[in-house]
DNA sequence: GGCGTATATATCGCCTCACGATATATCGAC
DNA sequence: GTCGATATATCGTGAGGCGATATATACGCC
């Protein structure tokens, strides 16, 4: 039986994984699942996934393609784009900075 | 009044943000805070601090110090330290995929 | 001496959201 | 025809983010 506790063990919130796995190039749901999950070594659960991909939507930083078979596509907006490319650079800086400072009390 | 729309902007959650500002050397909340919002522009209520540093106490990963004055100073676990370096690793990498990806798709 | 501000911790309540579970439908393979 | 993979949707529970508020002390500074 897995643990129950809700681990400290994910370094990134849902919506930022879908925005990554975007920035590949257009995906549909089910696609950014399996891709997030091959990428992170842990299943994104389906209701997880859609509330956030309809949060995001809401909010201008992705839209949905013509759908295609049972498939519904989404991609980047430019907004989304540079909203997360400014996230992704803030949270390097931070990371970077977080390491620095470790190995310096750690020598 | 400003529409409260609870804004994509973070791009760390409270408790990496606490273990990075402690990776620096032992601190107690008030410190934290002060540390955090210069870091990160953003205030941290005192409310979303307390209650994260008892989880992450409560977790082993903070360890609090003897109090002096008014201070309740904490610092990192070893288990604390190291998990924290584990998630910035995962973070630095996820973030670096994501701004390379964004480069090629948008030359 | 009194007043305002900074320091410092604690707690409450609302509401967002993470997440597993569940439902439904289609398609290919066997 | 049925089994597993594909694909989307929704619900319920509970964690936790966050602002607001309370309390107390210390420090200027007029």
């Amino acid at each position: 039986m897995e643990r129950k506790v809700p681990e400290f063990g994910k370094f990134a919130e849902p919506s930022l994984l879908i925005l990554v796995s975007l920035s590949d190039g257009p995906k549909h749901g089910y696609a950014m699942m399996q891709d997030i999950e091959a990428g992170t070594g842990r299943p994104m659960g389906a209701g997880t996934l859609y509330a956030a991909l309809a949060r995001l939507e809401e909010r201008g930083l992705v839209e949905p393609l013509t759908p295609v078979d049972r498939r519904r596509p989404y991609r980047l907006t430019a907004v989304g784009a540079s909203m997360l490319a400014e996230q992704l650079r803030g949270l390097t800086a931070f990371a970077q900075q977080g390491l620095r400072q470790l190995g310096e009390t750690r020598p």
